[in-house]
DNA sequence: TTGATTTTGATAGTAACTGTCAATTGACAT
DNA sequence: ATGTCAATTGACAGTTACTATCAAAATCAA
């Protein structure tokens, strides 16, 4: 990797650093992409350039942590089934953000007060469930339009951003691992109520969902 | 109602309307505040007095559709239960959609385009789930913390969006309805796969899930 | 070192939004 | 009808995110 490269990275990297450190202090909204350019010791133009937004500085990081995601599935899917990939993978992203967690909470915190930010979060994770979804079709033979694969990539997506939340309500207490594998067993036990159109025929129908 | 009211009432539709027009002729990032207020014929300021952002004009229509969502729920739920009633919220607010389908189909068309107005929707689809959550867990008899409510009202909303994108994607041509009945019945036929944890055994367990 | 290429920074400009205040309009009692 | 009060509107000035352009500086290849 030549010079080039290694100041760019670590340019990038300062620059969430330091916008991180003062998102937090001062709140998103307060903080300028000029203030952050001077703490990052560089000028506009050249922030701009590493990042065109300011809500994808806040970003950056989450991008980071499901980079792994997909790798982790891709590896893990070629010698087993997709249920248990897609398992290993949620585990998988779901440690990197425990392991940081001083910065994993302060990200959090901001993406609740930013609104911008925060919408900005749930498109990439659009995002990256259609990318999701491009890999499952692969290794189910299935389209990529087909409903299943779809709802799949989704439920995915689902238990992981749960489990990431309920890390963060008890504030990184518990590991958010065991609320995913609680979550994969709700579904298992069938103890979710899902949507479901009332019976046609006269008859009442058993309804072991909802009593 | 008094005048000021339906003066006021009429200003916002007016706005909604001419802006879609525009936001569909010249783009939603070509079409500046400004020309909207002209179009809608009132000051600038006004204008963002009815619509504090640009991507809320946008989402107006989202937010009429989707009151109907929490209405019928709450209705339907107190004489059914909270699976058919979703069931019958899901129906109720595709076919609204489905009725008015030239507007649907511009107002989706721009959020393709507009990543700031798209952002915005999933961050209001959200706070929907969140309000729908609060039903569920009175319904449910449950917190509203408890995993299963978020896990319920997400399904729901994920079945109503993957209904109304299939919608759009055959261009209004098949009912949405069907689409979200299929939803419904892969979930009850567990035609779905759900992650799941490698089991810790030795043994090896059977897969219906995955072949 | 030199020459080509890429990165940086200075500058100017657009448009979304905010805040303030005076003018206007609708509501209402007399 | 008319005067009074409250709410709505619009004009204006300012901030900031973001874009476009181009010359200066840093890096790379020889």
């Amino acid at each position: 990797m030549g010079l080039r490269e290694k100041k760019a990275q670590r340019s990038r990297d300062r620059i969430v650093t330091e916008a991180l450190t003062l998102f937090g202090k001062n709140g998103y909204e307060q903080t300028t992409m000029e203030s952050i350019a001077e703490a990052a010791e560089l000028s506009p133009s050249t922030l701009y350039r590493y990042f065109p937004s300011k809500d994808l500085i806040v970003l950056q990081r989450f991008t980071d942590y499901s980079e792994q995601f997909a790798r982790v599935f891709a590896e893990y899917s070629l010698r087993h089934p997709v249920d248990e990939a897609l398992a290993e993978a949620i585990f998988a992203v779901l440690e990197v953000e425990d392991s940081r967690s001083a910065e994993t909470l302060l990200v959090r915190s901001i993406i609740d007060e930013a609104p911008i930010a925060r919408a900005r979060l749930w498109d990439y994770l659009a995002e990256q469930q259609r990318q999701l979804g491009k890999l499952i079709a692969q290794r189910m033979r299935a389209k990529e339009s087909d409903l299943r694969v779809k709802l799949t990539a989704q439920l995915a997506i689902m238990i992981a951003g749960l489990a990431a939340d309920q890390w963060r309500a008890d504030a990184g207490k518990r590991p958010s691992r065991a609320t995913a594998e609680n979550l994969m067993r709700l579904f298992q036990d069938r103890e979710v109520i899902f949507p479901r159109p009332a019976a046609k025929s006269a008859r009442p129908r058993q309804t072991p969902n909802n009593r």
